[in-house]
DNA sequence: TGGATGCTTCGATTACGGTCGAACTATGAA
DNA sequence: TTCATAGTTCGACCGTAATCGAAGCATCCA
């Protein structure tokens, strides 16, 4: 009866505060280095070091080495998926701890998951993708392709990666899905570049321009 | 940094072998008795009484008493999601201990997830549905509701309920969405009703029948 | 009413894992 | 070279939580 993964070994890994807590910094998709993940948990280099290793072993997270620093990110989506996913039972069904506070709001309306986006906005690009017969069957159609190629994305760069272009990606706060993989990689990227949204320094948060907002709905909202 | 809601509670209560093992075996959508759960847990009823009680105050399952008997089930959908999602990076990400046996392939191809169809089957339903204008931006449209009412499923029977109708759920083996939500209970009800498929009794595998192939393929593959 | 079964509570034991101090290595800067 | 910073390793400590035996209720059945 008890078939599939052994989940346990994985969710023993989240489970510890201080790692949960490095996993969640991690959720901003920046590379941190050790000693400010160590910050971020509330210990100190030792212990945090300590750690990372386990969380390296059990491929949670890639370590990349610069100098004398050790930058570490999350392996790859699927981590980013089952974060995403904890968060909606710990906010929902979890104590509702959630003292909506104004960042919370921000939180909730846009913000980067790892390398994607997230939140309002984000199932709202997912939501348009397939109103607008983009996105059929979880795969990119013509249509699709001219439109997120005149928002400037290399679709050619992104077909030559292994990794696939559209996956979905379940939101804590929407409970909806939204589009991760390479695509919604390149997408937010592009975001940004264009100065269509920019990101907070200190929080997973996502703020839209004016101009970012008028194109952003011109786009998907079409 | 680490904004958003608190996931190491609940992924500590995932963290322990027996409770993983008990959890998983909620995933067959059946309720189970404590000691049935002990059983597959590998543990006493003593502990595993005290399993109980932790995954109830944490809110990750529900428990209805008949009897001298203590029925347990997953507490709601969101659960089975974050179940779905570890095992996706258990049996991924994790140690390639997949050892795919015989009964691992029925798993892959159709099965049950909590209370909806998971699986290639899961997933090509889903698929089927948007593909075919039925699911159209995570509601039903029209055209959906005719279909899934001519497949006998009461809609305004479901429409009452508080639950809500369509949701995502992201799947360990195909790695794509399939659908949730009160219709994705109905629908995999209506197809045991039905006879085109039925639950294998030891395992979350779902068997399709051949009449239940043909119309599976004419409704959804249309 | 007596006995069996399902589940819970209590208490004691045990083991595992998180934590930090201290010492050590490696990289970069002055 | 010398010093400072980033990270790791070792060892010891400590707390928590998983586990089970024994006993206690509650329910069902004969």
């Amino acid at each position: 009866m008890k078939d599939g993964p052994d989940i346990a070994r994985i969710a023993a890994l989240i489970g510890d505060p201080a790692r949960a807590n490095m996993l969640t910094a991690l959720m901003s998709g920046k590379a941190l280095t050790a000693t400010e993940l160590a910050r971020e948990a509330g210990v100190t280099a030792q212990t945090a070091s300590s750690h990372l290793g386990k969380l390296h072993a059990g491929g949670l997270i890639e370590e990349r080495r610069q100098g004398r620093h050790k930058y570490v990110s999350l392996a790859n989506d699927d981590i980013s998926r089952v974060l995403e996913a904890l968060m909606g039972v710990a906010a929902g069904a979890g104590h509702l701890r959630t003292r909506t506070g104004p960042r919370d709001d921000a939180l909730r309306h846009a913000r980067v998951c790892y390398n994607h986006l997230a939140g309002h906005r984000g199932t709202q690009m997912y939501d348009g993708l397939i109103a607008g017969g983009h996105l059929v069957n979880g795969t990119l159609t013509d249509k699709g392709a001219a439109l997120v190629t005149d928002l400037g994305v290399d679709l050619a760069a992104l077909a030559a990666q292994r990794a696939p272009l559209c996956r979905d990606c379940l939101d804590w706060s929407e409970r909806r899905t939204h589009l991760a993989g390479s695509l919604g990689r390149a997408l937010l990227a592009r975001f940004i570049e264009a100065g269509w949204a920019r990101r907070d320094a200190h929080s997973r948060a996502i703020h839209f321009t004016p101009k970012g907002v008028e194109g952003f709905e011109a786009a998907f909202c079409g």
